[in-house]
DNA sequence: CTACCTTTGTGAAGTATTTCACAAGCTGCT
DNA sequence: AGCAGCTTGTGAAATACTTCACAAAGGTAG
């Protein structure tokens, strides 16, 4: 969340920032983004603030986005289009290798820039080009059986679009979104709604 | 989490689940089961676990999900597209009462059950219909302004996909997915790999 | 009815995270 | 150079969260 308004910050050719400014930009405190930066070095000049272009290469260092990740999209829903089209990824250094599908009909159509391959051929070309993350937009019928097939194949970290718990070995990263969970949870928000708002 | 699995049980037919069961479906511990679900009341038996059913309906209730809310989809990309078709949705009881555009050549256009309709009319539309949550599936730099236009129209709760930072006011519930930082996690988690592994 | 097994609910203990508060350090001005 | 005004980095305090551990129930078998 700081890289992402360091970079802004950064474009904007703005040369320093306090732990102040960036604490309203995140929705923190200033406390917390000192402790927060502070666990990975001292970055910061006392009196002045920290180095907005500086601290956004150490930042990105320390997120490990110096290097390029080969990345596999599985589905090519709409999902997994959105993903496919999404140009973020390209800037931040993921690269989509292939876009995989188990519709006949769907492999071998051109798509953006790749074209829809066999879900077959998956598992060989994962380890063949050392794909380490792959992303899932797949029903969740299908998830933990693809899942399994990545991760034999050698992938080390999956995005999970899938509305299905998925397990995982304990040297593989998972990070699952669910977006029906994301709205029981506004609606939740929403109920209870004398409390606590406006999350971030 | 636990309406998750316990919806899945129940469909196949389990009566009671202990929170040593729970705990292992959801990948966390039973005392920590025990302890969420005390937060709410005293749904167990001892000596037999929960009633499967009983807290189900239960945990629907606490979720707000036995009423109907009504949402609005903002931007008819691939991710509107991918929201507008998810049966999920439907199935918890959030009808989708529009998809919005403001590409000239797609308004009109229907598309699943819907038709998209003009941006212009979002905000008299959320008014009338009184809908509650809004969906963000739009590029960056509308997005504050969408916002802006949905909250003045009586919108309490927004799920934005944009990968922009926005601000809104304390009575309304924001939760930003961003999948680039997703990934990013990831990479952050294979980067550094020595230490923790497998989140969920 | 009693003995025994199981599992909840919950104070207490243990960890982890967040906030406080202030010495130390940098800059610029006189 | 010395002072004044900011802002960091960080121990200490405060708060939040998780785990432990056990009394209190509910169930079952004899």
């Amino acid at each position: 969340m700081y890289l992402r308004y360091l970079e802004d910050l950064d474009t904007r050719g703005q040369k320093t920032a306090s732990s102040d400014e960036l604490a309203q930009l995140c929705g923190t405190t200033p406390a917390q983004v000192r402790k927060d930066l502070s666990f990975f070095g001292s970055f910061g000049k006392r009196g002045l603030g920290y180095p907005v272009h500086e601290l956004t290469a150490h930042l990105r260092q320390i997120l490990g986005l110096e290097r390029e990740w080969k990345v596999v999209i599985v589905g090519a829903g709409k999902i997994g289009a959105a993903l496919a089209n999404y140009r973020g990824f390209k800037q931040r250094g993921f690269r989509v290798i292939g876009v995989y599908d188990n519709n006949p009909e769907k492999i071998g159509q051109p798509w953006g820039e790749a074209i829809i391959r066999d879900i077959a051929d998956l598992e060989r070309d994962v380890q063949q080009e050392e794909a380490l993350i792959a992303v899932l937009a797949i029903p969740s019928d299908d998830a933990q059986q693809v899942v399994d097939s990545v991760v034999r194949a050698g992938i080390r970290a999956i995005l999970n679009f899938a509305p299905a718990q998925i397990t995982v070995p304990a040297h593989v990263s998972l990070k699952s979104v669910n977006m029906a969970m994301e709205l029981e949870g506004l609606s939740f928000a929403l109920t209870n709604a004398a409390d606590n708002k406006g999350a971030a």
